[in-house]
DNA sequence: ATCTATTTATAAGG
DNA sequence: TCCTTATAAATAGAT
């Protein structure tokens, strides 16, 4: 209801769909909390997010409330049973298993398995739905490698460091004892080591760019850009 | 709410109390429906009045959406039945609800939602995974396309030729016709209509070859454009 | 029940 | 998740 008005049917985005499902939820605890309140309404109120996670509200007792609605003359003739919801007849069961089914069928759609049954406008969908995956864990693995590059350079920095004070107190004390021994040169491969470390350091950036170039832009980027430059509009 | 803000307690008023709660209720129940809607999430709604009136609402049945609560592992020992005939229940209950969070993860994380757990050999092998997803997805699509256009193809060719035909028909007549009126011209019109029609031809003929072509990656891209060319379609 | 001035809720985007 | 902001929706009070 806001910077656009929106249709009522189920959101395709899952991201945008928690989202919403979780601002909503709120929005309607809140409310279900001012009617029984203004009005001294008894409410009970239970939410089954899509993953099963379970949110109730109620300003009494939610049992209580429960057990007032099959005690009440509505609903009590129906099947005579004031407990309905305490005798599990299946239905329940047959419920769970029918939710097992369709996630079933979705993960083998997402994966690309069980086509056959879609149309085109379908397929390019689920398209487009994989497309926005795959570009999730790309991004999410660039972030990660590029954590695992900055921390490998930090512990490289360091170590140059903590080389080149060795590499002082190593020409100092070898200072001394020439002093004491004999005037001679120090030793050469700690400067080489120390040139190879920092070495690291272009490297390590090239091959990210590479990667980001690479992943990003082809899968998601690329295709994009096709996209508008052929129509102009992007969806 | 409006032309002032209120308090949230009790409305004295026993009048104006008993017009807000029919509002609000109102509201209530249809912030519900959309949540339920847009969400896809499983929602009961009770509201007794002051006056001991029960107002209810759920998207799906009311006593499954109780029941499957008195059943969930938050509210079992609490509410659900220390009895142990009940016992086995909430066992094969636990294992479905188990089954249905596993294949929930299993989906969010295919789709890209839940990747803090993973390492960086995970995320690339969950990559190679949906890559894979996507080439199937596309090579469907792809086979799709061309099926459609060989049956436009097709199509147009039997029009052409019903086309021809008729103009031959025309022709035959108005000719007879001629002889038996006036020496005239026919009618230019179906000639143009039969020109355009042919031209349908090396338009998705050309389409296809793109499409070929630019198997492996662009591929998607040329596939959608095809699409929208051929159908027009949207969303 | 209707109207409308305001307050709330919230979609989209960081 | 939390913040911001523009806009859609809900609704208090009046009729």
């Amino acid at each position: 209801m806001t910077r656009r008005k929106i249709q009522i049917k189920k959101i395709d985005d899952t991201i945008a769909r928690q989202v919403t499902f979780s601002k909503r939820r709120g929005g309607l605890f809140k409310k279900a909390y001012e009617l029984s309140t203004l009005c001294d309404a008894e409410i009970a109120l239970m939410v089954f997010s899509a993953s099963g996670k379970l949110y109730e509200y109620s300003n009494s007792s939610m049992g209580q409330v429960i057990e007032k609605r099959n005690l009440h003359p509505k609903n009590i003739d129906m099947f005579g049973q004031p407990s309905l919801e305490l005798q599990p007849d299946g239905a329940v069961y047959a419920t769970l298993n029918k939710e097992i089914a369709e996630k079933t069928r979705e993960l083998s759609q997402v994966r690309g398995e069980d086509l056959q049954g879609l149309n085109l406008e379908e397929l390019h969908k689920l398209e487009k739905l994989i497309e926005t995956s795959l570009c999730r864990v790309v991004e999410e693995k660039g972030g990660k490698i590029i954590n695992e590059i900055n921390t490998l350079k930090n512990e490289g920095e360091q170590l140059v460091e903590e080389n080149r004070r060795l590499r002082q107190q190593v020409m100092n004390l070898s200072a001394g004892q020439r002093h004491l021994l004999e005037p001679d040169k120090s030793s050469d491969s700690l400067v080489t080591n120390t040139r190879s470390m920092s070495s690291v350091d272009p490297f390590l950036t090239l091959g990210l760019a590479c990667y980001t170039h690479f992943h990003a832009n082809i899968f998601c980027f690329h295709s994009l850009v096709l996209t508008n430059i052929i129509y102009g509009t992007k969806q």
